[in-house]
DNA sequence: CGAATGATTGACGAATATCAAGCTGCGTGG
DNA sequence: CCACGCAGCTTGATATTCGTCAATCATTCG
């Protein structure tokens, strides 16, 4: 399209660029964590501020890897089409995750806003060329990228081995985790994606996530409440149903 | 067990630990690729030959990560288990690449021997504390993380969303795909491992392997040789069947 | 030669996908 | 303000793929 994609516009920021990234309110759980003030300016140097609203593109795969990002607010997942349109969604990023280890010269996924989002983006080369100056940023990101890893292996283990009920589970407990990482409540969990989001994440259809919920709803382990949040009253039982005892 | 063992038993190298890395086979695929023959002799310094028996356990899940390790021949593979006994594959190891990325203070994975294996074991720390001294080592490494979450990726689309036909020609063409990284033929490609381990490996059952390959062969899309060699005589076939056209 | 292990094939069953029909909630516009 | 329409969610009936259970075959190794 020939207009410009004001969903990708920069936003102005209110430090005039200064350092905005001393104002990020998820630094800490960021690669960013790891750098001091000094450094913190160097990368706010390259970084600029971006808003997506819901349900627009942030990259595509195969697409030219010219930019990473950082997201610090809303919900993005990732994602790989099947010629035919079959969809798996390889993980959803949320407040602090970075954007765009695995990926060579072009993206290896497609990422695409599931809340609104607010992202921080760089060029690639500028990044990778701040790397080589900053060890502990690569540091960072190597022990980011091996944290991946074993979350993708886990994901290998659920995607292959559990049945729906324990993908379900597994699923849900994972938010849950996410969640007193960062020191919030366990339950409640937020479910800001679809169902059919949730089916293609777990290798599901939509249906078979609908009655899965239900079947535990009725068997009394979560309970649905409004604006997508799900109740976990029993832990332990949770985590033996996910692991299939 | 009580007793030593023997499998694990470091073998004396016939260089005398001087620097077994200068003789090292597949140097050029692995992680030390990127070191000149000083830093190549600092590596040699930690490093420890070990050969391991086939079907002998490399390290398990959950144990204390005190070593990583580099294939240097043979294949092995990584799994993880359910506390029933379901067993996921999350990846077959080569001569030439590395064993330990994905890990924190404990291993994420268990590994084992398929055939007979040699491996280079780096005390972890030691490991570490050169990586902090080596920064071409550590980009490399990151860079080893970064292809190998994008194969994790590939994997999880495979176990999510193909059927068990698409499932077996993409590993197949996955295998063959190596070899040609490797300047060798792309066909025949070799299947060291069992169907049990295949099945493990894309979320099948040894049944549903051994009738798919049947399927394959009578429909002339591979044709099985002695030896556990499959040869694959369309690749443009094969290619569209992977990704189910 | 026989036992053991792995691979193949067959018959059957179960979990989940597919197809189809309502239901719910929410934004929009009359 | 309410009714309409749409999108997403739920539920039901049926189909299909793949898993399970079981028997036979092949290969290797004492």
């Amino acid at each position: 399209m020939a207009t410009i994609d004001l969903n990708k516009a920069p936003t102005p920021n209110p430090f005039g660029n200064l350092n905005p990234c001393a104002a990020c309110t998820v630094r800490d759980l960021s690669i960013c964590q790891v750098l001091d003030k000094k450094d913190l300016q160097r990368l706010a140097e390259i970084a600029t501020n971006l808003t997506i609203a819901p349900r627009e593109p942030i990259l595509d795969e195969g697409e030219d890897a010219a930019f990473l990002f950082n997201v610090t607010s809303g919900t993005v997942k990732l994602y790989k089409l099947l010629p035919d349109g079959r969809r798996q969604i390889t993980g959803f990023l949320y407040g602090g995750d970075f954007l765009g280890i695995a990926m060579n010269a072009s993206y290896a996924y497609s990422a695409e806003a599931v809340t609104e989002v607010t992202l921080c983006r760089f060029p690639r080369k500028k990044f990778e060329h701040l790397l080589t100056v900053l060890p502990t940023l690569e540091q960072r990101l190597l022990s980011a990228a091996s944290n991946e890893l074993v979350q993708a292996q886990d994901q290998m283990v659920l995607l292959g081995r559990k049945t729906a009920k324990e993908k379900i589970v597994s699923f849900l407990l994972s938010l849950s985790q996410r969640r007193a990482d960062r020191d919030e409540t366990p339950s409640p969990v937020d479910l800001p994606m679809s169902r059919a989001d949730i089916a293609d994440y777990l290798g599901l259809t939509t249906e078979t996530v609908s009655r899965t919920f239900s079947v535990l709803k009725r068997t009394g382990n979560i309970r649905l409440l409004d604006g997508g949040l799900v109740e976990l009253p029993d832990f332990d039982t949770l985590r033996e149903i996910a692991d299939g005892y």
